[in-house]
DNA sequence: CTGTTAGCGCATTCAA
DNA sequence: TTGAATGCGCTAACAG
């Protein structure tokens, strides 16, 4: 049950260097050689201690993966699945940190002896501090950024260009014909952790601005919970001039809304239009306008230059903008007049 | 950076082994040793080095999580956040498998010399045939299955009573005055190691074969892609007598197929009653009726159980069923005649 | 191409 | 209560 690799040495007649190196560098010994060793390692169920050749190589073959999400989000599972399904197969573990608070992320740069622990660290959908960033990048491990404000303290960064998604559904409004438009999101200080949180909100701002007299926007905020619905839908009903658009932060909060809007009456999109981000579940099946991404490819992207960075090589490819677009379906339309 | 136990010990005026105790044995030392040692520690940015303390104690500290599903299902996501919320902090990694056909899983059970390698394993929605189940018995590594076939393999097991389950469903929708009954579910052959996939459909057979006469029970296969509904539709559309109450497999196809029935003009619950499992993503927003189950507090709770395993505790609870309960909406009433 | 050797960093006996 | 000493199982020089 437990052989060691002693075992397979003396059963095959090697030293046991040579069984290491048939499992971690398979050409530099014979195949004859390594054929009777893997062999042999089969009939006694032997595989590499994980723990051993940890040590040994100074290497932990885990990645920390920290979220200021939650893990069992639409967009940080699939993060998490794209990730895993290729460093699973590069041999790397995933070690999961969900950081809620700022008590928690600081435990993570403190408690935890990174360096030492892990190889590698993701960041996903996360504001992370320069002063935490720097001593995460001095350490030299790789620092991923998925989904966060592209700072220099990376080694690289993937995600949507937010601003560029938001500028094409406020244009997709406009277009249409809408001028008054409300942006439906967290209040950014409960939020403060989330990156794409902060980064659409102020896309938002700045594009209606340049907009000038074209649009007429609001801001309403509405909380992350079961009522949100109800919440924004009652925000938006007090609002002196009733908007024509809602675009919403996520399709967390436009879905919802649409329905909710649809028990109290509203037909969507006559008599207003709803966009939403991410193309996550069932926004497709429901013919919701938003735009689509797909943190599965993210994931397996990053784990891609990641596995580039941990062998040494430079990949260029710093600041990856993943494609994303505009899904246009049937909750948008021309105002009514 | 990198502070080793000896620079910790010889700063702290103590050996290294009395620095090992102050992190594994903290009772075994002096309050006030230790506090010097802590404080150096926390100055040096030291912690234990996982791999060198798994070496020594031959204990990974690593959890194996081998499902047959997706890692970004609703269920498996929000398993696997419940599971890490404690096995984290109890510090435990947790290493993800999915397997998705049977050379993976022969793969995961050949290849991976468990016992060196993860000190117990998770099997999560997945059909273990009894052969690899003992082997892994027989490693004496704790193996507690989630969603699973119950077998006496598994030192402990939760899920939910998938069959009291549907009974609920069934006996609501007869209550209702509904006969004519369809069961709409992925071809069991396609997903055969799905657990909840075949222990529903067999639930769906023997409750209406003891309901006899009182019951006219169709079942309808769709393919797990985004035609599902459509094809779902066409099928039912397709049969001989049309039914008056739809069940289906879990919430991911009843609401797409809700969605599309509402666009080919069907009034639901007026038109035809449909009903779910799993209570997941927008099902309470839709109003949908389903049976309600809470995965992430499976997760937890096997976590617990686990963890009480790995201490050697032999928790008498091998057997948990997880609460679950029909959540009764706006999707199912009487039948119109 | 293969074997010998010397640790990797810590946990744990055994003495003190 | 603490320290000295001994490997855990493997990898990486190095020598052959």
């Amino acid at each position: 049950m437990g052989a060691s690799i002693q075992d397979v040495a003396d059963r095959a007649g090697v030293s046991i260097a040579t069984v290491s190196r048939t499992f971690t560098l398979p050409d530099k010994v014979l195949p004859r050689t390594r054929e009777k060793v893997l062999k042999v390692a089969q009939d006694l169920d032997y595989t590499i201690s994980r723990s051993a050749s940890a040590l040994k190589s100074g290497k932990s073959a885990r990645i920390a993966f920290l979220t200021g999400g939650e893990l069992d989000s639409w967009y940080d599972s699939h993060v998490l699945a794209g990730l895993n399904s290729v460093l699973h197969d590069a041999g790397y573990d995933i070690a999961l940190y969900a950081v809620s608070d700022e008590q928690e992320r600081h435990a993570f740069f403190s408690d935890m002896s990174i360096k030492r622990n892990a190889d590698a660290v993701l960041v996903v959908s996360f504001q992370i501090p320069c002063t935490e960033a720097d001593k995460l990048a001095t350490t030299g491990i790789p620092l991923i950024g998925i989904n966060t404000e592209p700072i220099p303290e990376f080694s690289a960064t993937i995600g949507i260009d937010e601003t560029s998604c938001m500028e094409l559904v406020i244009n997709h409004m406009v277009n249409l014909g809408h001028r008054k438009i409300a942006y439906v999101c967290l209040d950014p200080e409960t939020e403060h952790f989330k990156w794409n949180g902060q980064a659409r909100l102020q896309a938002f701002r700045s594009i209606c601005s340049k907009l000038g007299d074209r649009v007429n926007p609001t801001v309403v905020y509405a909380p992350k919970d079961d009522t949100r619905a109800d919440f924004a839908l009652s925000q938006l009903a007090r609002l002196d001039q009733h908007p024509t658009a809602i675009i919403c932060m996520n399709d967390e909060y436009a879905l919802p809304l649409l329905f909710c809007m649809q028990r109290s009456g509203y037909t969507i999109p006559r008599d207003v239009s709803v966009a939403g981000f991410d193309d996550s579940t069932y926004a497709h099946e429901i013919g919701l306008t938003t735009i689509h991404q797909d943190p599965y490819e993210m994931g397996k992207s990053s784990a891609q230059t990641l596995l580039k960075l941990l062998e040494g090589e430079n990949p260029d490819m710093n600041m990856q903008i993943q494609p994303s677009f505009l899904a246009v379906r049937n909750t948008t339309a021309p105002p009514e007049h």
